[in-house]
DNA sequence: CTTGACTCTAAAGTTAACTATAGGGTTTAT
DNA sequence: ATAAACCCTATAGTTAACTTTAGAGTCAAG
């Protein structure tokens, strides 16, 4: 499919999906003789990773290293694949931590606080944190 | 704690947390005689909140937003407070369900791809995230 | 065979989120 | 009492991630 079927189906604009050429993290499948951009359905797949990806917080440096992981002798060794593939992982269950301690201050706020005894000034989701939090330096 | 202090606790620069006052994400408790903003420990509490939200891909008016999240019966009624937890909780569920596929993907190229009987060159993350589809054999 | 929708490149402009600079007061340790 | 370290405002600059513009070629329908 063309640049602009791509874009249709996904909600990537055009000009996006050029940019995203440009800074290495979907290169079209191929070019007509004219030049026209060529894509197919694994670039609709790694489209829907990126949307998913940015959601949560990785940048577009992130992502393309997220792409790129792959086993290939030429590349990286499985063993740096591996380290790699661990250190994101790492990455992604402090992020579902940090989700996790939110969803349940916002889920106090709704629960808790509405209907609750206490004052309704004490609903902030700071306070809905606090009974959460262990003492942690920044990171 | 004045500005400077509150910078080496929390990482941030001095003038991003002047730059967060002026975007009202952070407001210093008061100010001395000489104009030197103040703060305590409710802005350390505040900044970490700030710090994992960014993390976790909400923008610094999403941010906000979650902040003045209150009862407070000049400014919102708890059945709106609770609608907007509501929303924002099933944004964080998304966002949860994204990193756990994520998640998953990279622990089957950990594990499955190093090592494997497959080719090498299928192990990418995109075919790892393929096989959540149908059967996957992790998790 | 022309018209309108599509595509191309290259470059400039925009927005969010900082970061740095200039020019000046304030606090504190010596 | 003075110098270093801190703070202030205001403004300009930077980076990532787009978005827009300009000027031109390509393709499909009538």
């Amino acid at each position: 499919m063309r640049i602009g079927e791509l874009s249709k189906s996904t909600g990537f604009q055009v000009e996006t999906l050029r940019y995203y050429e440009k800074e290495g993290l979907l290169t079209p499948v191929s070019r007509t003789q004219s030049g026209y951009r060529e894509y197919n359905q694994t670039s609709l797949k790694q489209l829907h990773f990126i949307r998913n990806a940015k959601s949560v917080g990785f940048s577009l440096k992130e992502i393309a290293e997220l792409l790129t992981l792959r086993v290939d002798r030429n590349q990286y060794s499985c063993g740096e694949v591996k380290s790699i593939a661990e250190q994101k992982i790492s990455q992604i269950d402090n992020k579902i931590k940090e989700l996790d301690k939110m969803r349940k201050a916002l889920y106090s706020i709704t629960d808790a606080c509405c209907g609750g005894a206490e004052p309704a000034t004490t609903c902030t989701i700071l306070n809905a944190l606090d009974g959460e939090e262990e003492e942690s330096k920044y990171v």
